[in-house]
DNA sequence: AATGTAGTACGACAACTGTAGAAGGAGGCG
DNA sequence: CGCCTCCTTCTACAGTTGTCGTACTACATT
């Protein structure tokens, strides 16, 4: 029923876009200092950097002042499902389940995780519905 | 052991490295063959692309007559690797795990598929190893 | 030999990305 | 009031990607 479609960010766009979704909203200045650490970006960077996500319209600008102030227009499980979308569909042959399959022998994930995976979100579903 | 590194590749690229991957060894000709359906790219386009892949080292140019063949340098399974972990770096903080979670949760797959592809892969390494 | 045919080599060009400096305005402080 | 600081806006630039068109060349064919 959500309309949002196919929205597909660079790792470094992704970064900003978790400030967002973490703080709801933020100014570039609040943005720039979250990244500070990870990345030391200069504060004139990020701000095109978050002008170009809002005009991509993934992001939306407030203007206080002389501050501008951002918030996500997307959804992070909004552009999971469709990078991940991407992802199988470029290297798995659309099968989700060769990722997993893929995940397990290279031992990002234990046999036994998936288990422990089912048996939470099971739990995870009985609670939420 | 395997030295291969970090590979990233664009959906386009990847087609064009399934090409090789299936095939060993192809013309550029071969390649634009195999893609005309699906893209339908000029001779040239192929040409380009093949030329930078070769470039960035990912596939080998071997000459023949007036022809050029190509091969990957990398594995698709390489490809996948890094791919697969900079999207769970990016997307999932790292955790493998979260993106299963996610693919259940999206219907990407079903609960019941886990325990198959469990099944399915301690059945294969025995008959692997 | 003349011509057509395939192939490669190059150069182009528009988007998009990562990065940032320079310019200019708005407040705040001494 | 004058100056420092913070912010935004604009411009820039190099690298990558997707797409070719043009040129040039080696053959095969007539």
């Amino acid at each position: 029923m959500a309309k949002q479609a196919d929205v597909s960010l660079s790792e470094l766009q992704i970064a900003l876009m978790r400030v967002l979704w973490r703080q709801g909203e933020a100014s570039t200045a609040d943005v720039a200092a979250a990244l500070a650490d990870q990345r030391g970006l200069k504060h004139t960077t990020v701000a095109t950097l978050l002008t170009r996500l809002e005009k991509r319209g993934v992001v939306a600008q407030r203007r206080e002042g002389r501050q501008l102030f951002y918030r996500a227009l997307v959804a992070e499980a909004d552009v999971r499902r469709s990078m991940v979308a991407d992802l199988i569909g470029a290297l798995f042959a659309g099968d989700a389940r060769q990722l997993v399959a893929h995940l397990v022998q290279e031992s990002d994930i234990a046999a036994g995780d998936l288990e422990r995976i089912k048996r939470r979100l099971a739990q995870g579903d009985r609670d939420a519905e």
